[in-house]
DNA sequence: TCAGGATAGTACTAATTAGTACTAATGATA
DNA sequence: TATCATTAGTACTAATTAGTACTATCCTGA
């Protein structure tokens, strides 16, 4: 039996890239870019934290992190805060400067949803949803433990 | 009601990537990466083509095949054969040199879905395959048809 | 208390992807 | 049949992402 998941995904991505980067562009919003929004989008539900936990919440590498932070910031859109407690850490806090943006980002999010999910009922998007998210938590589980069987299991992050 | 759709498939698309990449590597397949062999996969089923129809069915932009494929034509993978009738057309082709590579890259291509669906059932499975297809073809529907609700339609394909 | 290992973050390089702007060839029509 | 839009492909640039290698800091246990 034939799957193809990896293969429609990757297309997913591509395709939904493009799509929502020009909705972006239709919108005004030239500042910021898919990818730039998707660190944003994780930020507005947990504000504050450090870089290793914001790398978590979006499966980006902390390296990643690192080049796209100093993009957002150099734009305004975040600060680095070092933390009190130890001095390794430094959190990643929101600038008022996105207070407008994410009611704007909210619509364009509504928008792909709707063109994604067209002719689907709300029970087929529940169900999808769950089987997005029971995947990606096997293949982070992998990615992070390595799945290994019994030996070492050190966990090592990067 | 809010939908963490895009969000969530671009993150299965890192993660996936990342295990991907490293299981190739593991398979001591090191001249072909992730990208290159959805390139050759799609080509497999569908050999000697022109580049656009490739764009079509890897929902890449011709713009990075051409990059793409000059790699691939570098190592040896695939010719740039002319197309007789049509002298702007350029016919991609495989060579022998995939004929074991092929095999390796379904073996790692199964491991990974065994591994991303683990802990789902035959029929949940084809349900979430067939919502990929639904909102892939929304997608591409969207993006080459631009949805345009009555006017023009003219069919810029870029 | 201090030595070795783990953790937080960054610099640098390379791969993947797309957009803009181009050339060459084809087709449609006036 | 001359023109003009369309189509096929490429060059160049820029953005996103990750890997490797590094520094600074923290923690643990001998």
């Amino acid at each position: 039996m034939r799957r193809y998941g990896a293969f429609l995904i990757a297309q997913m991505h591509q395709v939904s890239g493009r799509i929502f980067s020009r909705m972006l562009k239709n919108h005004d919003i030239e500042t910021i870019s898919p990818a730039q929004g998707r660190i944003l989008f994780a930020l507005w539900s947990s504000d504050d934290i450090p870089i290793h936990e914001l790398a978590e919440k979006t499966s980006l590498k902390k390296t990643t992190l690192t080049t796209m932070l100093d993009a957002l910031q150099a734009s305004g859109h975040i600060i680095r805060v070092p933390s009190g407690a130890d001095r390794r850490k430094i959190h990643i806090r929101l600038t008022d400067k996105d207070k407008q943006l994410r009611e704007t980002y909210s619509q364009v999010s509504a928008a792909m949803a709707s063109l994604c999910y067209e002719g689907f009922s709300e029970e087929e998007i529940e169900l999808f949803e769950g089987s997005l998210k029971k995947i990606l938590a096997n293949l982070k589980r992998f990615e992070s433990g390595k799945d290994a069987p019994a030996r070492s299991r050190r966990g090592k992050t990067q």
